[in-house]
DNA sequence: GTGGTCTAGACCACA
DNA sequence: GTGGTCTAGACCACG
């Protein structure tokens, strides 16, 4: 998988790699089971401190995205307690939807900005509403890029 | 308007401010034109250092929540340019939507979430779809043809 | 003569003043030994301090664009003295033009600026040209007179 | 390169800083790609507080001149987008152009203010026009797609 | 009285 | 080591 990062941006180099991680489990780019590149790799691959990549991977761990396998390193494994991530998402949703209503965006615009994502990444969705999910490892097109 | 600083939160006290005044816009507590508080006051208020309230000030204009006039002080001032302001909001929510679609979150978990944070703040809205915005900019010798 | 004040701006109040009356006299809105409002007066007019008109008026005379008289008030009389009025503009400009010069402008670009600005402002400038003024200057193509 | 600050000046410190390294970049001591001192370097080479080094750096990334890069610090990087860059040059010359309007100046006297200072400082020129740039980002990892 | 600027010294997150 | 944040106290320009 190809991981995009700003050096400029304001948010934080180990943030932005978390992030897209998150986002490309959420296109099935990764998919459960599969081991992420060795820390020092993905360090040398992207330019960047290996430091900042375990970051990365610990903040990955403790949200509950990947769990660490002594022998294969960092393994995907999404932790999906619906409550818990209702509770979560809507916790960081809260100042975006305060600057939406500012803005005088109304809950239909933004319900199009949720749907037009999920139109775009939604590939997880997919599955999962065709119950293929759990069945977990049913990767007939999940040869993701490179490790 | 009573404002909430966390003390031992991992976010910064100049964004909880700036958090905490963009939810009191879209809750009406503050209204176009209103006066905040100046910085030394506030400081001394939630006892925080000035230029703590200075930079949350400094963000809120930059964001394009509030102007500085020179003889008032920082004034609330919502600059509601629709396009922007959905771009804004779209990529901050990227992350989320990830997350969402990662914890087998569906469009409607999160719309319903989107619905219920509106319910809850939703003070502004009301009055703008009831056609009693915008009034961008109520003082008489306010609003000068160009910056 | 409409004074435009941008209490947002972050140029002070009274310089916005002075530049506004400096593109008055440019653009003949006002003449040499014409009488400017009284302090108190035109302070009420924009709706700003009194101390703020004031010290516009010292700057202005200051400056060499007006003359305080005892009985009228300020008096507009504008010393030009070509030497000094250069070295002055080309100090100002030194910022600029290194701007300019960043953005790969051209100096042809910026010549063209300074002829929309003349074309805008420049009643004055046709004044001189017609032989109106002091007969001083009529050469089209004189002394370099830059450092 | 060497910066030179005027501690009696009016204008504030970091304002001349700016304007330093502005005219760093125009006449090429700078070039972009190139990596400020670090505010606590530059601090204390020129003796004064890093938080007004910071205050520089900040306002030059606001501006458009240099970028933060989290890795590398301050890195000279000169948005030039042309447009902006006239209308903004264009805004501040308006009072310079009324003063020199005032003065009696011609636009040829102006226009030769201009040329001279293009050639005291158009080093930058000299290169654009010779093709060389722009190249704006020399970086092979930095210039991500979007920010 | 206001905000803007500058200084000084501290801690922490990031890399 | 970097910049980001926060504190504290000071002076000044502005209004």
């Amino acid at each position: 998988m190809y991981l995009e990062i700003d050096f400029s941006s304001d948010e934080a180099i180990y943030q932005q790699l978390c992030n897209q991680i998150i986002l490309g489990i959420a296109t099935s780019q990764f998919s459960d089971g599969e081991v992420l590149p060795s820390v020092r790799q993905l360090a040398d691959d992207i330019g960047i401190n290996m430091h900042t990549v375990n970051k990365a991977y610990t903040v990955l761990k403790q949200e509950g995205f990947v769990r660490m396998d002594r022998r294969k390193g960092a393994v995907i494994s999404v932790d999906s307690d619906k409550k818990h991530a209702i509770e979560t998402i809507r916790k960081s949703m809260i100042p975006l939807i305060a600057e939406a209503i500012c803005r005088n965006l109304t809950r239909e615009d933004v319900g199009e900005i949720v749907n037009g994502l999920y139109d775009e990444y939604g590939e997880y969705e997919k599955k999962a509403q065709k119950g293929e999910l759990p069945s977990q490892y049913r990767d007939e097109k999940d040869n993701p890029a490179h490790a």
